[in-house]
DNA sequence: TGATTTAATTGAACAGTGGTTAAAAAAAGG
DNA sequence: CCTTTTTTTAACCACTGTTCAATTAAATCA
């Protein structure tokens, strides 16, 4: 039997979920297997279960790196010195820079429906919804309607959906979301 | 070795393709099995590939009847005797309509999301879009920045999108969709 | 230092799954 | 009766997630 490596290639969390979020972002969940995994890392399938209980195990812990990600953004917004038109600006181009910098974290949220993984991940969604409703509401001095901000992420969201699934990154679509966030944003402003 | 079955209970390309299409929008491509289908259907899974030639082949034969229901559905919208503005938030609202109506094909034809598919997940979406575009363009008399329209259709697919996904029907959510779509006009009509 | 314990890795094994093919069989049509 | 059309079934091979005894490097202790 191959003998155990020396530590100063032990295999640690991080590195399982580096290569993992490459496999699955480019791949998806089902597809991804965690033979292919343990294949990219050098490593044994079996390896990947001393860190891991499962397969799904492995993808929350994933996923769940992106969720602080999405606060420390909206954070980061927060202490912007600009002013409220501005900052509203950003949060819209925020939301779609994140969705199609991270599309298999997106899909996850607000795309996917897989079965095997919906068990996990229910309200996810609704919880980032609301922060994101609370910030827009902030932003316009609580002068918009709640269906109209509903209707501000539904658009972010269709634009999101769209790009992510035709696998398109931000930097190829930066001047189509400035001009989409434009016209939400003339929305917005106008009775 | 078992019979094969009476004539009048034969296996038809339909009869696959209406329950493939269900299986395949509840759990996607991948994790839809031939042999899945098979058993919904009550036959052995070899009979499948007497009718189609693999799995992608059924799977495109079944998209393709999507997209001619909407095709069908646009020319509908042309016959009306409505005034333009009237046609055009008819468009916009029918398409919600269409999205929510058959969720199931719009789920295929715009949601679905799979790197084996993604060919034809996205030149067919793009001929849809086409004409989608067209029948703005030429209800606003060309006075649409193109730009513009895009912008339209990703605003409605957000809103077909995220109800198609928790399965709401367009009754439930009829009156919310009017008002993105009060939305969506208002930015048409402005400048 | 050497012995022993602990942590990490391996690879075989299990119990399935998958798509696809092809020979055999039987119903239908002529 | 013979041919064609349709269906079944076994078989092939390459996968899958997961478990676990065996194995070895490192760490700890005497």
């Amino acid at each position: 039997m191959a003998p155990r490596k020396a530590v100063d290639q032990e295999l640690s969390r991080e590195a399982i979920i580096d290569v993992a979020h490459q496999l699955f972002v480019d791949q998806g969940f089902q597809a991804v297997s965690m033979r292919m995994i343990a294949r990219e890392l050098g490593y044994s399938h079996g390896a990947i279960y001393y860190h891991f209980k499962n397969k799904a195990d492995l993808f929350y812990a994933m996923i769940e790196q992106d969720f602080a990600m999405i606060n420390k953004e909206l954070k980061r917004l927060d202490k912007l010195e600009l002013s409220q038109e501005e900052k509203l600006k950003e949060l819209l181009l925020g939301y779609i820079r994140f969705g199609l910098t991270y599309p298999n974290h997106y899909e996850v949220m607000f795309i996917m429906n897989d079965k095997e993984l919906q068990h996990y991940a229910t309200n996810a969604p609704e919880q980032s919804y609301q922060q994101f409703a609370q910030a827009v509401a902030a932003l316009t001095n609580q002068q918009i309607e709640i269906k109209k901000i509903w209707s501000v992420f539904l658009m972010l969201h269709g634009f999101v959906a769209h790009y992510c699934r035709i696998g398109h990154s931000f930097q190829e679509v930066e001047e189509l979301a400035m001009s989409h966030v434009d016209m939400i944003l003339g929305m917005i402003y106008m009775d």
